[in-house]
DNA sequence: CAGACCAAGCTTTTT
DNA sequence: GCTTGGTCTG
């Protein structure tokens, strides 16, 4: 008893210590929340609470795997639940299935398993799209489903053209998932909202069944997930929540803001708690979160505070360009790895986009940085990978509508477009499922008798690999590759692209069934298996033991903390985000995902902005984010980068842009500088640049006043001016300049690192041309236009 | 019907 | 820049 008390302060005490009755915790970033959750949770078991009563919900699987192992350290061998809401529900659903209209080995579409069925149902309800789209159509239906509204309901009240059109796909999409025995993920939650309010006798089984709950991030539950909680808290309310309203995150995702700004009105005997004190971030940090959190009107106000030391003032980093920013904060984190010590693990970049990643990914990679990425192209979103889920997906459920119509011609077997179009026009006619209609297929009209064959041939396969079900997985996938000749298909079809990768996947798909049959001796089941990779999300992947430098969205770090965070991309259309910045709504949640960016931050925290940002392949002027103009800016310090050297080709009208730049970008085409800006009086010359460049981007968006651009710090990241005063290409070359045209196979080139190395291969063109080189400890790739190479032997 | 080749569209954020 | 979807040819 005394170990879990011990150490916590008087409000922290105040939470760990309350069992009974409902309990809001109010608890800012790095406020010890987990802390405090883990060791009430710990508490009540010591109390003599029963641990098969508590249930702890969360967001991310992470969240619910760090609470797991706290509380095992403090209550060891405790059976108390723990995961995610979607896991909770659908293991509930499990239970339940029939009262929702399902079977119990139901499987759980992914957004792409969604985004197919929903282009069937589309089809199948005959409307026109012609003033919408799939993807409207389908957040309006996964809208109404996080707001409880049911086919019927929609139907019946519903104005706008894009709703009228989705009201009527949406009672199809829900049929058609019926007859396939599928949910996608708002059904699970959905589904058990629905079941709950339908049944009262099974409601108060469950409230009674789950006497104490506790409640995760609860800023960003939808009205869903309220509906589940309330539900099982009106015997016994005794529901713990915590959360911080500034940090809500996910409105487009339904969640709302005012279930937890209401919660003391729908528990008026709430105990609240206030966690204020900050024990993760300097007082530095703290500030800039502190004023730019301000600036939001929906909150509460809240007090956040440290006893940390004072320590490195919030640094504001302009850059060229997304390839500066990724190289230059690249190499600082190997800077303070070698200089002070650092460790890659101490270091994250976050972003807003996913895209953003690639050129940090890159820049990390030449320098043999050790990286994860946690973002959206993961394992399981492969193809491969995907084929072979998708004929688990079908043996466990046959009625599994998707994966037939993706595996019933992979491998290809003589089954065409026009084949699978009759299966489904009869499916949907008579409504069983495609494999139904497969086997029926001489009953369907207009295949061919060629084509039957083909696809009673498949249905053989099928039933060959159903057989197997029950076998663990790892004879089953092995079988299944084997029966399918899947490994043969990758073989022939990746032959022209050397992409060898596919198979490689193979492999460690089935290691990944190996380990599942080894963790899961006794439970391990197909549909186990499944319903945990379909609710594996990417940023679980993260992780800490792993000794790297993690890139990851903002929304992904929500949660975690760093020594050092570097926020990328600080730029009006990027954060906010331009699809976010109409609504006051929208701009407001752009701020608090800002605010959940900076409050990752331990000791160190670096923004960044850039001049031009490349999206999806085009290279347009950036705007610094007004949000830069709501922190304390003169405690900021700022860094401006000098421009090591520009590079134009491929875009004639940049020169036109950034006429400052210099003026030789007709010859630039084929020459590389080594290190210097190739401009005479560097110094003066780049004040003024600099003063020419940032006045008008400042003025504009942060009104940065005139005195402060003064203190704009130039930092050169590369070696000084060595040849001043060049004037021509050909005095360029001359005086140090190479052309990346001289750099070939074989070149012996010499690094200020690396040392001496041979080049090995060149790739690309223009400003992406690559030479590979390898150095006596190993290779390395360098971008031609920025390399620090010198030539020493062509 | 398969496979190769080309055009369009598109990316916030996640369970 | 990449993926998806469509079209064309064998």
């Amino acid at each position: 008893m005394d170990a879990i008390l011990k150490g916590l302060t008087e409000s922290q005490v105040q939470a760990v210590t309350h069992i009974d009755g409902p309990l809001l915790i109010l608890a800012g970033p790095g406020s010890g929340k987990t802390r405090v959750v883990t060791h009430r949770i710990a508490y009540m078991i010591a109390q003599g609470v029963s641990p098969s009563q508590i249930a702890a919900v969360t967001f991310t699987n992470k969240a619910a795997d760090e609470m797991r192992n706290r509380v095992g350290e403090l209550a060891p061998g405790k059976p108390v639940w723990m995961g995610t809401f979607h896991r909770f529900c659908a293991q509930l659903l499990r239970r339940y299935a029939p009262l929702a209209g399902l079977s119990e080995n139901y499987s759980i579409y992914d957004s792409s398993d969604s985004k197919q069925a929903m282009k069937r149902a589309i089809q199948a309800a005959e409307v026109s799209i012609s003033h919408t789209s799939p993807e409207q159509i389908a957040s309006t239906i996964s809208n109404a489903k996080n707001r409880l509204v049911t086919p019927e309901m929609m139907a019946s009240g519903s104005s706008r053209t894009g709703d009228v059109v989705a009201a009527k796909v949406y009672p199809i999409y829900q049929q058609q998932l019926l007859t396939a025995n599928a949910v996608d993920f708002d059904d699970l939650l959905f589904h058990v909202a629905i079941m709950l309010r339908n049944n009262p006798e099974l409601r108060s089984d469950l409230d009674a069944r789950f006497r104490y709950i506790l409640v995760d991030e609860y800023q960003d539950t939808n009205l869903a997930q309220y509906a589940i909680v309330r539900g099982l808290s009106i015997d016994n309310a005794n529901l713990a929540v915590t959360g911080d309203p500034d940090q809500s995150i996910y409105g487009w995702r339904g969640a709302d803001l005012n279930n937890i700004l209401d919660f003391e009105k729908d528990y008026p005997a709430v105990k609240t708690v206030r966690l204020e004190q900050n024990y993760r971030s300097t007082p530095n940090i703290l500030r800039v979160a502190d004023q730019l959190i301000r600036h939001n009107r929906q909150r509460k106000q809240k007090d956040l505070y440290t006893h940390n030391q004072e320590g490195d003032a919030v640094v504001l980093r302009i850059f060229e360009d997304g390839y500066q920013e990724a190289d230059g904060i690249a190499d600082e984190i190997t800077n303070a790895i070698r200089a002070e010590g650092m460790r890659p693990r101490d270091f994250a970049i976050l972003c807003r986009m996913n895209a953003l990643t690639r050129s940090l990914e890159h820049s990390m990679r030449s320098r043999g940085l050790p990286y994860q990425i946690i973002n959206g192209v993961e394992f399981y979103q492969r193809k491969e990978i995907k084929d072979l889920l998708a004929y688990l997906h079908l043996i466990n459920n046959p009625s599994h509508d998707v994966a037939f119509h993706r595996v019933v011609n992979v491998p290809t077997r003589g089954i065409g477009a026009k084949t699978i179009e009759r299966l489904r026009r009869y499916a949907d006619v008579n409504q069983v499922p495609m494999l139904e209609a497969a086997r029926n297929v001489y009953q369907v009209e207009g295949i061919a008798k060629r084509s039957a064959t083909f696809v009673t041939r498949f249905v053989e396969i099928y039933d060959r690999l159903s057989k197997k079900a029950s076998a663990t997985l790892e004879d089953l996938l092995r079988y299944l590759v084997e029966e399918t000749k899947y490994e043969a298909f990758l073989e022939k079809s990746t032959v022209d692209q050397q992409d060898s990768s596919a198979i490689a996947n193979v492999d460690e798909f089935i290691s990944a069934a190996v380990e599942f049959d080894r963790q899961h001796p006794e439970d391990g089941t197909l549909e186990a298996f499944l319903e945990q990779v379909a609710l594996v999300a990417d940023t679980d992947a993260f992780e800490d033991s792993d000794d790297r430098v993690t890139l990851m969205t903002l929304h992904a770090a929500k949660g975690l903390e760093f020594p050092c965070v570097y926020i990328v991309g600080v730029e009006q259309g990027l954060l906010p985000h331009s699809r976010s910045m109409d609504t006051d709504a929208g701009f407001e949640e752009e701020r608090r995902l800002f605010f959940v960016g900076i409050t990752r931050a331990m000791q160190r925290l670096q923004l960044s902005i850039c001049k031009r940002r490349t999206v999806r392949g085009d290279t347009r002027p950036a705007v610094p984010s007004p949000f830069l103009n709501e922190l304390p800016l003169d405690e900021l310090r700022k860094v401006e980068s000098v421009v090591d050297r520009d590079w134009f080709d491929e875009d004639p009208d940049a020169d036109n842009q950034y006429p400052e730049s210099w003026d030789l970008a007709d010859e630039s085409d084929d020459i590389v500088m080594n290190g210097d800006t190739g401009n005479g009086d560097t110094g003066n010359g780049d004040a003024g640049e600099v003063h020419e460049t940032a006045a008008p981007f400042f003025d504009e968006a942060c009104q940065l006043p005139e005195s402060e651009l003064a203190e704009i710090v130039q930092v050169k990241k590369r070696k000084p001016a060595s040849v001043p005063g060049l004037k021509t290409a050909a005095d360029m070359l001359n005086g140090g300049m190479t052309p990346v045209t001289a750099y070939r196979e074989g070149t012996q080139v010499r690094h200020i690192e690396y040392g001496e190395g041979t080049v090995i291969s060149i790739t690309g063109r223009g400003p992406k041309r690559t030479a590979t080189v390898r150095f006596d400890d190993g290779e390395h790739h360098f971008r031609l236009a920025f390399a620090n190479l010198e030539v020493i032997d062509v």
